[in-house]
DNA sequence: ACAATTGATTAGGACTCCTTAGTATAAATG
DNA sequence: CATTTATACTAAGGAGTCCTAATCAATTGT
């Protein structure tokens, strides 16, 4: 089924490329973060946290960020000495915590964590079409590595419940957003919505099937990209 | 010139597609470098220099992984400490040391820095077109960081003087490597190749323009990647 | 009810990463 | 030439990440 092996020249080179690319993202982070006295995995923390609003618990964000629970209890002890984030009981289950940003942390967060000036920089530089099409191949790798159990579900697009694939076939925005009732092209996918619900697996099998469809068809060739894996 | 600015949504998504990727990298670099005693930065250190056998000075390789030269004296510290380095002074300038893998340095380096279970078996379940298609917006990515100085010129093809972009017009493999004197397919391409030697300026420029013109015709649309950037 | 599991933290340790400062050499300038 | 000025690296100090292992309390399974 696959259409590679692990150790396919491309394979690593595509590694390879990611890893590049990784090495830039840290460095910014290093630079922008440490303009307002944070470093990058509290910049991480706090980028995360801004767009829950709901708060999360140190489990959920130590997956988030695939570092062991202890570490993230070393980076949550910075940034409450801090007074970016604030604990508070979780009324659910008495053993867990529930972390919040606090205002300051929030407003921090949110203008921390979107700047990469290189980076985003180099990705204007890429056609609307190249830009599309990075957008659902990294879709597609990471709904794999949730399915692998590497992350955690993400709040993406192609995993949520009003989600509706090519619901207006031939149009530019072929896809449908049904919690705004509206439709939306492959470029406004979100890997991290708001107001994102889990769909359950069958469903999110058959969405992903019929996205591919359409992604298939928007590539360059039929078979572009492996249906229903 | 531009096909986006960089508050455009979609580049705030991809940068965040990258980020996601990083996170999942960073955490496999732990686990497989963590099982010979390594740590990421070690195993990053570890595996360019077991690319490098003429050795490299600490500046190149604090460069290469955008960090101080401090922090890379630190790693380089960790690596000489478990005897997987060697240093010896550079002939061409008193000041200067070049940094070498040992025998068991290279072993681990190469092995160590190629392992990425998750991500490489992600990458396998993109069709091949799909996977071409995004080792070519990587390199354009890779390329332009380079044109900022935010890393140091890879030794890809794109800037090789071996390289022919197009020689075989019409075939799979249409580009043609001048050192191996063979034909090469897009999918072939190396981010960081052995026999690399740099073009200079003028020529690369030139390189990039036809290479980009072949890119153009195989994606799904002309101008699919904005040419002579 | 009692053991096993789970969520979070603490403890201990290696190391990364920074900035600032210092030393030795190299290159540029008068 | 002799004297700046710049470069390559290292040292020191400090904050913080990240790990594993151990602890403690609350929850779940049988």
């Amino acid at each position: 089924m696959d259409h590679a092996d692990e150790s396919d020249p491309i394979i690593v080179r595509l590694r390879e490329g990611f890893d590049r690319i990784s090495v830039v993202l840290r460095a910014e982070q290093w630079s922008s973060a440490g303009e307002v006295g944070l470093n990058p995995s509290q910049a991480q923390v706090l980028g995360l946290l801004a767009t829950r609003p709901a708060g999360l618990r140190p489990k959920e964000i130590a997956a988030h960020l695939a570092v062991s629970a202890a570490s993230t209890t070393d980076t949550l002890g910075a940034l409450s000495r801090k007074g970016l984030v604030h604990r508070e009981p979780d009324p659910s289950d008495a053993r867990a915590t529930i972390i919040r940003a606090t205002p300051d942390g929030v407003r921090l967060g949110s203008s921390v964590s979107r700047s990469s000036p290189h980076i985003a920089s180099a990705l204007t530089k890429l056609a609307p079409t190249a830009q599309e099409e990075l957008l659902v191949a990294q879709i597609t790798l990471i709904r794999q590595l949730q399915l692998v159990g590497a992350i955690p579900v993400q709040r993406m697009c192609v995993s949520c419940r009003y989600f509706r694939p090519n619901a207006h076939p031939g149009e530019a925005a072929s896809h449908h957003c049904a919690f705004v009732d509206a439709p939306i092209g492959s470029r406004d996918l979100r890997l991290d919505c708001g107001e994102h619900e889990e769909d359950d697996p069958a469903a999110q099998t058959a969405t992903w099937a019929a996205f591919m469809r359409i992604a298939s068809g928007k590539l360059s060739q039929p078979g572009n990209v492996v249906p229903g894996t």
